[in-house]
DNA sequence: TGTACATCAGTGAACGCGCGTTCACTGATGTAC
DNA sequence: TGTACATCAGTGAACGCGCGTTCACTGATGTAC
């Protein structure tokens, strides 16, 4: 009992990833509107038909890139930072996830965009959010712990709420992040850098 | 010279607005991926064919819900807080415009999501709010004057800087209904009040 | 006021196209003896 | 090692459907005399 499915053999796990690559890089790079599966496989150099050898339907590939490639690299650096603490200052760490906030936000935008065009994705996609406990959030609960490691040692203001300086510094990258893709380029006249820096300032003053 | 077009019958412009409505109602409560032409038709409870008479086509018509319904009020009511700088508390009118942003972002976020399923769509968008010196990012610069004229006021500290406090309130409240929206309701047991109160104590601590 | 005509807002039915999906098939790889 | 068969990954071509769009038309409203 338990795994019905045979394990699938290298070359087709290969071709699986060829697909979900493709599907994402045509989602981002066109827009949901664009990324139908004749575009999808064609950027993987594939039939269309193999397409419905890996995945069930159209949703099913979504779906499985939303759950698969979603959750990024990011999150992981965020939970990694707790161990950071007490380490270089609470200012150069902080101005450092700000720099990285803003262009992985930059990149999640077209997915986003493209969760929300579809409802009844979305919903499926949340049922297995709350089932499996994960979720964008975690990035919220990641920061707000590292602060609160530092607050124990005595490095930031015992008053000081983690969860809600967390959500102050991620929140104005992400709303950056979104301002920049929506109205154009030229809205990062101000660098990145001079942006987090300011962002993070104004959070440490006392 | 100038407007060639006659202008349109008082029935006619009853008509334009409704669809309108339907197209962003339903663009809003059904995605952009069932906003079909029958679709805002049958919600306008006209036919197909009208909506060809007073658009184009199917992206004139979403350009312009994009142009003349997200503007919205909420800029607006933004824009008037100047007026009341000196009144009341810094403290509450942040506090009441935290409050404001929450539901107010999240009733965009399907807008926004259509926005970026479409990149050339908002290219075109793009073009016509850098012609105009319109855009999202005016809600930033309403709240920073605002906050700029306490500041002359002697009723906020000397050294703050009025655009980055903006932007992390304003942008903790745009991730965070985007959260709600992605992620489920269930994300809002903590009140609407509640996070806005803890978001202005933070930024106003000193 | 009544009559004849023009204009206008809106429609039902049809159109072609491109989408997601499936089918019968092929060639390569693995297995048995 | 060679031969016969089974399995597997992938494909070209076709399918029906629903989409955006257009057409020839209708009935109501406005205008002229």
């Amino acid at each position: 009992m338990g795994t019905e499915r045979a394990a699938a053999s290298p070359r087709a796990q290969l071709t699986r990833i060829r697909i979900l690559d493709a599907a994402s890089a045509v989602m981002s790079d066109r827009g949901l509107a664009n990324a139908t599966t004749k575009e999808i496989a064609r950027t993987a150099g594939l039939s269309e038909a193999t397409l419905y050898k890996h995945f069930q339907d159209k949703e099913d590939l979504f779906l499985t890139v939303m759950r698969e490639r979603l959750p990024s690299e990011f999150v992981g650096r965020l939970a990694g930072l707790t161990d950071r603490a007490g380490t270089s200052t609470v200012r150069a760490l902080l101005q450092e996830v700000a720099a990285d906030a803003v262009p992985f936000y930059r990149d999640l935008a077209p997915m986003l965009g493209a969760a929300f065009a579809q409802p009844d994705l979305l919903a499926r996609h949340q049922q297995m959010l709350s089932a499996t406990g994960l979720g964008p959030h975690l990035a919220l609960s990641a920061l707000a712990e590292y602060l609160g490691a530092e607050q124990r040692l005595g490095r930031l203001a015992e008053r000081a709420q983690p969860h809600t300086l967390a959500a102050l510094l991620l929140g104005a990258c992400f709303q950056r992040a979104f301002l920049i893709e929506f109205e154009g380029e030229h809205l990062a006249d101000r660098s990145a850098a001079e942006f987090a820096r300011d962002l993070v300032d104004t959070l440490l003053s006392e």
